[in-house]
DNA sequence: GTATATTTGTGAAAAATTGCACAAAGTCTG
DNA sequence: CAGACTTTGTGCAATTTTTCACAAATATAC
C-alpha cells in the first residue's frame, strides 16, 4: 500500500464489487478473474484490477481471485467490520422509506433516531423507531453516537438542519433535498439528486444522440 | 456550438444552475456573474463558464448573465420545455414516496402509472395513481407514452423488470434497485444506489483522511 | 517436465475533465 | 470619453481517470 492518492470512484465500485462478491459467494463460486468481475458489473479489467491495486495484491496469476478471500479483504478495507449510528431528519415520505429499510441495517448501518419538526409526527412509530422533535438533535447525537445524519426535510430547511448536524459533531451528512448544502471541509456531504437523476433524461430524450423511436414528449409545456 | 461531445457531468451541473437560477430569478435578482454563481454551487468559475460554453455564449463581459434569460435558455438546453410519462415499478416503501413526489411534476416529469406484482397492492391508489398489476406494463407503456421507468423493486427481480421495460420500448431507467443492469446499449439507466452513498461514510469514518474528533464505530460487528 | 493458456499487477499511453490565465468585450466613474 | 475595473469565452496546461499492453507468475494439457 502506498501513499497514493485513491480516487473516490475506486471507492464506490470496491462496493460493487464487494457486492457481486457476496452473490458469488453464495452460488458457492470459489474464483473469479478480473475480466469475469468486469464483466458483471460493466467495467473493463484493468479498471477492477487497478481499483484492488490500490490496496494491495489479492489475485493469483492464472487462475485469478479467491472469492471469499476478496471479500473479506474488501470488507476489511471498507470498514464493513464495524457498525455506525445513523440518524435520519424528516420524517415524511422518504425519510420514513428510509428508517425502515432494513438493507442498511445488513451494511452495518443502523437508523437509531429520527427526527422531525412537525408536531403532528413526533412520537410516531416506523419500524422500532419513535420520531424525536428536532430540538433534541444535539443531545441524541452525542448520547447515541451518531456519526452519520440523513437529511430528508424540504430544500428550504436543509441547510438548517446541516448546519445543526454539523454543530453537534456528525461529519457525514447523506443529503436528499434537492439544494447545495455548504459545510465546513472535514464534514462530507454526499448528495442524491433524485430529481436531477430523472430530469437528467429529458436532456437525452431532447437529443437522442443514437437510437431509434423513443415515446415522444407527451406535450410542448407551458 | 461545435461538434465537440459533452461531458455528462455537465449536463448534470447545468440541472444545478438552473435550480440556483430559479431560486435567484425568484428573489428578482437580475444578474450573476460565473463566479458569483460558481461560489453558490460550489465549483470553479471557470467551470461554470466552460459548461454554457458548450451550448454557446450567454453571457455579457463586464456584468456578467441576465439571470432570466440564462434560466430560458438552459431550460430549452435541458428540455424543460417538454413533458414526460413516467412510470413507477413497484409500489412499496419507496415507490410509493417516488409516486406522490410532486416535484417531479414540476420538471416536467409526470408519473402516469405504477404497478405491483403483489395482489395486495394492486388496485390502491397513491395521490391519483392507481397500481396496476406489473402484466400491463408492456401495454400501459404504449397506450400511456411512458417514456421513463423508474424501478423500485427489489435487487432480484430488477433484471427482470428491466427486461420487460426494454422489450416494451422504455429507453430510459432509473434504478434504485442495488445491482447493476444488463440492457441494450440505446437504453441509458441512471442508477440511484442509496446502500452505496451511504455504505461509502463507513470507508471515510474509518479513513479519517483529515478531521477531528468523529463518533466512533458503535462496535465490531459480527 | 515442457509447452501452451491464463491472468495478475503495473508502468505508460490515452482520454477525459478541470483549472489557469489572458485577450477581448463591456461597464462604470468622474 | 478616457482610464480603471469587471467579466466573459477559450486556448492551453495540469490533473485525474481510464485503458492499453506486456512481463512475470501461475495453471493446464499432454
Ligand atoms: N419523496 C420523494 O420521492 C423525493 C424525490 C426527490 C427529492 N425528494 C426530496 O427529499 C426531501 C424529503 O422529501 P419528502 O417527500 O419526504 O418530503 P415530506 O414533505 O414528505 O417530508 C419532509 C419532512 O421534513 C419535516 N421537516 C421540515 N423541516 C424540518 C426540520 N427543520 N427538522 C426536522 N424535520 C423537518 C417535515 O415536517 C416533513 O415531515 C425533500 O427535500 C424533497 O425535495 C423527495
Ligand atoms: N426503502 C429504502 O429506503 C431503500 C433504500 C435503499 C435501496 N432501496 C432499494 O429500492 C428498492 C425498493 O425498495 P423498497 O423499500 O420500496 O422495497 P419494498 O419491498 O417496500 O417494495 C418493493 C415492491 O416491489 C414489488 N415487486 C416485487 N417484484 C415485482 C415485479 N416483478 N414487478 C412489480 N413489482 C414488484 C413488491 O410487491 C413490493 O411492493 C429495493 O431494490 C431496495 O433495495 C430502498
Amino acid at each position: 500500500m502506498s501513499i497514493k492518492k485513491i480516487p473516490e470512484s475506486t471507492i464506490s465500485r470496491l462496493f460493487v464489487y464487494l457486492r457481486e462478491l457476496s452473490e458469488l459467494s453464495k452460488l458457492n463460486i470459489r474464483t473469479i478473474s478480473s475480466s469475469e468481475l468486469g464483466e458483471r458489473v460493466n467495467l473493463n479489467d484493468a479498471q477492477v484490477r487497478k481499483d484492488l491495486g490500490y490496496f494491495g495484491q489479492f489475485g493469483i496469476s492464472g487462475s485469478g481471485y479467491d472469492i471469499n478471500e476478496l471479500k473479506a479483504a474488501l470488507e476489511k478495507i471498507l470498514g464493513k467490520d464495524k457498525t455506525w449510528n445513523v440518524a435520519v431528519i424528516g420524517a415524511g415520505h422518504l425519510g420514513s422509506a428510509l428508517i425502515t429499510y432494513p438493507g442498511f441495517q445488513q451494511h452495518g448501518l443502523n437508523v437509531v433516531t429520527a427526527f422531525d419538526a412537525d408536531v403532528k409526527k413526533i412520537g410516531k412509530r416506523f419500524g422500532g423507531i419513535t420520531i424525536q422533535p428536532a430540538g433534541e438533535l444535539p443531545k441524541a447525537v452525542k448520547e447515541k453516537k451518531i456519526a452519520i445524519g440523513i437529511i430528508a426535510v424540504p430544500a428550504k430547511d436543509a441547510q438548517e438542519v446541516a448546519n445543526s448536524l454539523v454543530k453537534s459533531g456528525v461529519e457525514c451528512i447523506l443529503n436528499f433535498a434537492p439544494t447545495v448544502l455548504s459545510v465546513p471541509e472535514n464534514v462530507k456531504v454526499n448528495n442524491v439528486d433524485l430529481s436531477r437523476a430523472l430530469e437528467t433524461f429529458s436532456y437525452f430524450l431532447v437529443n437522442p444522440a443514437l437510437s431509434g423511436r423513443v415515446n415522444k414528449a407527451v406535450s410542448g409545456k407551458k
